[in-house]
DNA sequence: GTGGGTTTCCTACTATGAGGCGAAAACCTC
DNA sequence: GAGGTTTTCGCCTCATAGTAGGAAACCCAC
């Protein structure tokens, strides 16, 4: 491989793939960083990652590189974000890095090695390279998908209360939403569901929430956009006739 | 640069910056692709795009091998779309492939060289490599950000009537938006606004049309998604108090 | 040149759906 | 029964979409 194809007129670099790995801990959304112990920037926090390997996609990669920090089973969702190409951005030498976004539901805690640790994505640490502008990316990404997808299913165990989700969505969007308007905007697109069971009654004394699901657990979007659609599509016909 | 950094634990690989520009042309979306004359794929249409050099990052990549096809000053918009690294995806050897989302407004007519010329996206012509899937993607990327964002000005001429805004719209979109709802939907959003001046009366004899401008030449998301959105936000308070 | 017909554009009215908010009802624990 | 929590319901507002009427300019016939 690469005889003809690397030559000086086909310049290789090496690539990374990475991941930002995030998951609402403790009613907070946090990444997943590990520390360098090494220079360049030596303690500080990187993102998980590696190189590309010769035979493997870069999909299958981060899902390789992954797998060293967490059980690869805990990610509900992988998605690729962007790739960073700038000449700079490794002081080694020129090295591309294609991101990727990854979510782990809030019920599993996988089991980290030493130098990996979650961080808020609100105060994180010291970052290596241009990580943090990275998680920045991946923030507004994971924000919007919120919105007009079905991702939470990725940031939410199987079986949740509304008032679970709703600790999950102010975590990940990073704002308040009222419980009422969840529940109501997410059954009425069908992304929601009622199991018919009911939260054990255990933990404050209330009334006994009922138990939701995701209807869908892969990717779906919802009704991206509500704007110039065609009639056919969107069913907010006025007129009746 | 690359002795320690292109160890055998650091394979490298040519990467390639293709570029997916669309153009509104005849009251159809086209796409710019050139016939490649050699194998693999001789005979196949090709995205525009070549080599990652050294210095550059990947979106001065695109800019630098679009300018040998149309001029740079044409395209109205840029962006990153996605990163395909399928091993198999070049029979010579492996690439990474980084494609742009380009888009150049109606009004210009850029010259092309021999090889490439534009084809209607519903239509494309035998595509090589994967860049069939590729403007797929560009075409969806596209579509949904019609909706949501401005980037109608990198599709439009810098002045234009309200009809011919539908007309890129509606060859954009692929199908049916009506004047009326297109016209007042992005002008309640802001996004476009009025010159005061009136077209040449010219075409078709009827009454001469207003003229309008996108109100801002920057990609700008406009109002995402009305979703789960904190009242601070969208100013949707439906309680007065 | 004037008047009618035609074409196009602009604006107003109306209908429907969707999200935000608040309060009452239902229910459990203590 | 008191207190707390969850659920359900109704009202309000906003945004999008359809339709119709009127206004403005062009073309053609007389």
């Amino acid at each position: 491989m690469g005889s003809v194809w690397s030559s000086p007129e086909r310049p290789a670099y090496p690539h990374q793939a990475l991941a930002v790995v995030l998951q609402v801990r403790a009613r907070r959304l946090h990444a997943m960083l590990w520390q360098r112990p090494n220079d360049p920037f030596a303690g500080a926090w990187a993102l998980p990652g590696g190189p590309l390997l010769p035979e493997e996609t870069l999909g299958a990669s981060v899902a390789r590189q992954l797998a060293a920090k967490v059980e690869v089973a805990a990610l509900g969702h992988l998605e690729q974000l962007e790739t960073r190409s700038d000449p700079d951005r490794d002081p080694r030498g020129r090295t591309v890095a294609t991101a990727y976004l990854g979510l782990i539901p809030s019920h599993v805690d996988p089991a980290l090695p030493e130098d990996t640790a979650w961080h808020p994505v609100e105060a994180l640490p010291a970052t290596a390279f241009d990580h943090g502008s990275i998680v920045g990316s991946a923030l507004r990404r994971l924000r919007s998908k919120l919105s007009y997808t079905n991702v939470g299913f990725a940031l939410a165990p199987p079986e949740f209360t509304v008032a679970e989700l709703r600790e999950i969505y102010v975590a990940a969007l990073g704002y308040d939403v009222t419980a009422t308007n969840l529940q109501r905007v997410l059954l009425r697109r069908g992304v929601l569901e009622a199991t018919g069971e009911q939260a054990p009654p255990g933990r404050s004394g209330g009334r006994p929430a009922a138990l939701y699901r995701f209807a869908a657990p892969e990717l779906e979007v919802t009704d991206p956009f509500a704007v110039f659609r065609p009639p056919a599509t969107r069913p907010a016909g006025p007129r009746g006739s």
